[in-house]
RNA sequence: GGCGCGGUAGCCAAGUGGUAAGGCCGAGGUCUGCAAAACCUCUAUGCGUCGGUUCGAUUCCGACCCGCGCCUCCA
């Protein structure tokens, strides 16, 4: 079996496979700013190569090494630190600690390595010495240091910048501090007025500030992966400029190929545009656990969009996804436990449609195919099968732990009071009692020998 | 303006030069005192529009219409 994805870089299908004589395969997948909720297009992001990452381990056991970074010094976090006057690793630890939760709700592998941009200053440091002795940064008026995109021939072959007109505004052109529009920060001034403490000693040894966004990244792979890595992924707006940035940097700095295959997922919309706070239709997993809907159907939900297509997200697909895992759930619990029994080719199509290029939707499909393929037979085999479908995807069928909420004191009494009318085939009085209980906000789920309460299903 | 992606049943969504996977919803049925659940069956002569290539196109080519994203720090 063989694993293959599509490369942004060359535009092909390509097989992945590591380059390095170790067999390790090197995996870093561009990970969250902390300084706010992630949401749930971020977590499309996430999730889509957490598939990956398990695919990988299924393609290479034992020889994968993911990393997946924190930004936690850049714009956004500072100025979070300094909107609620706290110091900046404070605001950084507190988002990625909810990170990290979310995380583990939505059932994704923890990377062998998180590194932090704060934790590797020294390292970038070090890469923009090489770079302005190597002539391809300069030091600007104000102890800003800049990539000189010129000196680059292959700048732009990654996002296609040349075919682009830039539209090039004012803002844009920080014309104070940079010789070319296109040039990009690798370390900014310390400005006191902005940056508060946050600062450390510079290129050099002196121009104290901060290290800008896309160093830290190339900085931190090749601290913890090494100079070429065979997978790099993200969100298809990393594309331009913050990857054709790493590119340049890395390649620049250390004189060889920096990543042999590029990933990169599309956007999630929500009701068929952007998601933004002022829409309305920005939603964080939080939000959705609070309507009520499961993690693993948020997950399920987030999968069932071919990953290089922008998946349009609603309500509704989380109501269909819940359906789904409900179903799978039942066929699970029919089959039973797999105990020791090697898996059956039953769900191989399932793994066939995830290593074409991560066709997570046409994986789910295939899914039900076997599902509703399924001859009685070979149960335990089957289950396992099952299994090793599901743990790829990572779609955990463990119901949910907590659940049902328990019912007010007078609901139980009415439901108990409407049991022994129903045994004495009191039939209109039990009517009567299941339409006040239906009026309390609670449904009366009759079994053969019991029955249980569960909140009326909201509109 | 430039770069890119997409338009497949009520909704979501795979896919292929040879005649449309799958999920949700819905409908009918079985079962159940009722309700729910479960199970069974059904649901696109059609794949944005118009041309072209072909024995044959949803699938290739062209034009057009519509939607979406990106164009400097947003996964």
């Amino acid at each position: 079996m063989a694993l293959k994805l599509f490369d942004s870089l060359t535009r092909q299908t390509r097989e992945l496979a590591p380059a390095a004589p170790d067999g390790v395969f090197r995996f870093y997948n561009c990970g969250p700013t902390v300084y706010a909720p992630a949401h749930i297009g971020n977590f499309r992001t996430f999730i889509v190569n957490d598939v990956l990452r398990r695919l990988l381990d299924l393609e290479f056991p034992g020889k994968v090494k993911h990393v997946r970074n924190l930004t936690d010094v850049d714009d956004r976090t500072i100025g979070q630190a300094r909107a609620e006057r706290r110091p900046l690793a404070e605001i950084t630890r507190h988002w990625t600690a909810l990170f990290h939760a979310d995380c583990a709700a939505l059932n994704l592998l923890v990377p062998h390595v998180e590194p932090t941009a704060t934790g590797h200053i020294p390292e970038q440091v070090e890469m923009i010495d090489v770079l302005l002795q190597k002539g391809n940064a300069y030091r600007s008026a104000d102890g800003s240091v800049y990539f000189k995109i010129t000196s680059f021939p292959q700048y732009g072959a990654l996002s296609r910048i040349r075919e682009r007109e830039l539209k090039v505004t004012n803002t844009a052109f920080d014309a104070d501090h940079k010789d070319d529009v296109g040039d990009f920060a690798l370390w900014k001034a310390y400005k006191p007025e902005e940056d508060g403490d946050v600062r450390w000693p510079g290129p050099g040894g002196a121009f104290e500030g901060r290290p800008g966004w896309h160093i830290e990244c190339s900085a931190m792979i090749r601290r913890h992966l090494g100079e070429t890595i065979d997978l790099h992924t993200g969100g298809v707006d990393l594309l331009f400029p913050h990857h054709e940035n790493e590119i340049a940097q890395s390649e620049c700095c250390t004189g060889t190929t920096f990543a042999r295959h590029w990933y990169h997922s599309e956007h999630l919309l929500v009701d068929g545009t952007t998601m933004s706070k002022s829409k309305g239709n920005y939603y964080t997993l939080g939000d959705l656990v609070a309507k009520g809907y499961s993690p693993t159907a948020v997950r399920y939900a987030l999968l069932s969009g071919h990953p290089r297509k922008q998946l349009n997200f609603t309500l509704d697909s989380l109501h269909a996804a819940e359906s789904a895992l409900k179903a799978l759930r039942r066929f699970a619990q029919g089959l039973g436990p797999a105990g020791s029994a090697e898996p059956s080719a039953l769900f191989d199509p399932v793994i066939r449609a995830l290593e074409d290029d991560l066709n997570t939707p046409a994986a789910l499909g295939a899914l039900f195919s076997a599902v509703n393929a399924h001859a009685p037979g070979n149960a335990a085999a089957d289950r396992a099968a099952l299994d090793r479908a599901l743990g790829v995807l990572g779609l955990d069928l463990t119901p949910p732990a907590s659940g049902a909420p328990s019912a007010p004191a007078e609901v139980e009494d009415l439901a108990r009071r409407r049991w022994e009318a129903k045994k004495a085939r009191d039939f209109a009085a039990a009517d009567h009692i299941r339409a006040e209980i239906a009026a309390a906000g609670w449904s009366m789920l009759d079994s053969k020998d019991g029955y249980r309460l569960e909140p009326a299903k909201k509109a």
